[in-house]
DNA sequence: GCGTCACCTGTCCAAAAGTCCAATGTACGC
DNA sequence: GCGTACATTGGACTTTTGGACAGGTGACGC
């Protein structure tokens, strides 16, 4: 299994070596050229002495290569996170990771998993329902809607006004509103707001009180 | 390292035993009750018996153990995928899956990772920028607002009301619709709706269009 | 000191959103 | 046929929202 370490200093940390004594280091991902991908392996993406703007372009560089690629980054945080994983990467974590997570974060990686520090992974598990598509919605509650209503529902979810969605679908404003006091009703929302929220699998300050 | 099957017919499947020789079954997760938690180990669930509506639950009980759970199902499923993440799993394969691809996942969850089928993490990657959560969104245009504006923002983005942000920020009503001007023109939106889904990282018409 | 900006507030006004009560027509099942 | 659910609209009304215009404070840099 290789491992190819992309830091722009272009040398090794001491807690990289210990962990894989064979991996080779590259101060761009450009350089990485000459490797074999023919045997599997990895990619660690020393983010750190990069600027927050320029992290996801590295990232994305470094993900067409194919293997799988680990983001290390001074301050795991958050938003960062999720926007490196939609740009590719398959592994998240501090850079100053211990070496025995680094071989664990390999370990996972390396065969088709996703890692992360585990409050991340555990806050990530928590809002995953939220990237259900809309296409799916998972409220139960959306069964009761007729056939007109869900389409106007589906419209503010979109953020149409009453009058677009009027003319949408070809009936008056007024029809529009009726539809909507039932739907707010059915779904026990009180507004415009929280309904285009619901469609969206999204939660509102009601629904969590 | 442990692995306990819970499967309703309470009997191995062959690929079971080949991939895990020494694993445990039981037919139900109460009865694994005996077992030492000390040790580590994975709990891998069979649902592709189990209706549809009642397999969150029983994922939600088998998390409660404290191993890592592997959701088996009959036919792996995009949004039951997400559903079920939400709900605790941290692998989600084919019931069926071969035994070497059953030891790959278990290496992965066993090490903290997350394993679910290359079409769905990859599907699951591309979608996990709508996770991002509202306190750290990602729109480089909201770095515009002022800490004041980006507080209003967020509670509309909850779905809160113009009286329920005044209260919460302890501002006149007033006050707030000024913000909310403000954060309409920087932002580009027209009204509160389209700036809730803004702030959650949802298209709108008129983002499209 | 002076300009700028964030922040806060006021009044007035208009549009949009939402509710209540009521009515008509249509489709469908028993 | 009769009851029920649905879609549609109207009138009248209240509430919420958002814009226009105007003005106050305090912090901060030059």
């Amino acid at each position: 299994m290789a491992r190819l370490f992309i830091s722009p200093l272009g040398q090794m940390r001491e807690r990289w070596v210990m962990a894989f004594p064979e991996a080779r280091v590259v101060s761009e991902i450009a350089d990485a050229g000459d490797m074999d991908r023919s045997v599997a392996g990895s990619l660690w993406l020393d983010l750190s002495a990069i600027p927050e703007d320029s992290r996801r372009v590295s990232v994305v560089a470094a993900a067409s290569v194919g293997w799988p690629v680990v983001a290390m980054v001074g301050v795991p945080e958050e938003a960062e996170a999720f926007s490196l994983l939609n740009a590719g990467v398959h592994g998240y974590c501090h850079v100053k990771a211990a070496p025995e997570q680094l071989r664990e974060i390999a370990l996972v990686v390396e065969h088709g998993g996703l890692w992360m520090p585990p409050e991340l992974m555990q806050r990530f598990l928590a809002l995953s329902t939220r990237v259900i598509p809309p296409a799916a919605p998972d409220s139960p509650q959306l069964n009761d809607l007729t056939s007109r209503e869900l389409m106007v529902a589906e419209q503010v979810a979109h953020g149409a006004s009453n009058r677009e969605i009027a003319e949408a679908l070809e009936i008056t404003e007024r029809t529009v509103k009726a539809h909507l006091s039932a739907i707010f009703e059915k779904l026990g929302v009180r507004d415009r707001v929280q309904l285009a929220l619901r469609m969206n699998n999204i939660p509102t300050y009601s629904t969590i009180n």
